[in-house]
DNA sequence: AAAAACGCTTAAGGTAGTTTAATTTTTTAC
DNA sequence: GTAAAAAATTAAACTACCTTAAGCGTTTTT
């Protein structure tokens, strides 16, 4: 149960300010945009069909995202964790049903804002905008890198750069998550982690 | 030779507009911070260890952007064409070396703009800002669909994709930059059209 | 016009990762 | 604390795609 909700504005005023700088007058008129959000691990924050109303700032908690395939196989985009942000953009911006879900691996907390809300501090905060427009640009950049390591690295390789970027969700998460999220089977990881 | 400017910045101002809405006014200080630029085919728009120091709106023309990896194999991330924009984003912002070459598959015509201009304009234009948010949060959707399509189809309905979604480069380009693209060899390219 | 470079094809042998299925270990739920 | 469910392990057969290598046609360079 959240006790001292300043603490989440403080945390999220910071995370806002590693990127623009925002005085109190215009955080105020930020703030009153979210509301907090409780989930408990396992439950369902996005179902596939949905459309994506909300995007969410993690105060705290791990989420998985993942995309069901055709064959029905499990396919794991990320894992959104503290001080970052979860949801489906593009059924979010187009508002269209989803083809992703996301749960919560553990329980968690939100600061979720809806796209009209959002839409409205655009226009008047360019201070938000921009946060947004270079947000929109990390998150470009990091895909790209991916994309490009997935061509030209192995299994094996993908594991090690995984571990380095997030040695803190090692422990978090079990080899079924890990090895959907680079791409191969549950028991392959299995033989390549007691290979190594 | 460029003949006729305004026939391009035209064409500039409605691909600003099919996103945000431009006045005269607004527009003339955007245009003033672009040069046009000519590119040979063939000729680099950027080698690799080289910074990116412009982003660049393609009047005309077909450009590969590739990553040489570590066993020297090429791979490509895209073929950038006319009404779209090419560039390495990441090197561009962070005026970091670059590990992607880009080259032009045909002659073009760029509209050009530096990294201090394009951060003056943000904080003159809010319009512009937006642009480029939208812009950034189209190329990571883009990214996105196709990395999650890169863990769950096969080559053969990764080409169909291809082919479908980019009818217009089919006649422009050879297998093998094709093949580059898909992320398989040209050998097997070659069998797999072959089988089809 | 000749030489060189490049792109496409074909084929044989090889490998990274999959599939299926059975067994064991760990976690979850009441 | 125990039953049930889920995760991890192991192994054998299989497949999508790679590597190498050689030959041929077309484009580019000189």
């Amino acid at each position: 149960m959240p006790q001292n909700t300043s603490t989440y504005h403080q945390q999220f005023r910071k995370h806002l300010e590693r990127v623009v700088l925002i005085d109190d007058e215009a955080f105020e008129e930020i703030i009153q945009c979210f509301s907090i959000k409780e989930i408990s691990k396992k439950d369902y924050l996005l179902r596939p069909f949905q459309v994506c109303r909300y995007e969410s700032y993690i105060i705290k908690g791990l989420f998985q995202t993942t995309m069901i395939d055709d064959e029905g196989r499990q396919h794991t985009l990320h894992f959104p964790h503290e001080d970052w942000w979860v949801g489906d953009f593009k059924s979010f911006r187009k508002e269209q049903e989803s083809n992703m879900e996301i749960f919560a691996v553990e329980d968690a907390l939100l600061l979720q804002i809806s796209k009209s809300a959002m839409y409205q501090l655009f226009d008047i905060s360019p201070a938000f905008e921009r946060f947004f427009r270079i947000m929109a640009e990390n998150a470009a950049m990091a895909l790209q890198d991916r994309l490009l390591k997935n061509y030209s690295h192995n299994a094996e390789s993908k594991l090690l750069e995984f571990q380095k970027k997030y040695p803190s969700l090692k422990n978090r998460l079990s080899q079924k998550q890990i090895a959907s999220y680079l791409g191969v089977t549950p028991e392959y990881f299995s033989q390549m982690v007691k290979k190594k």
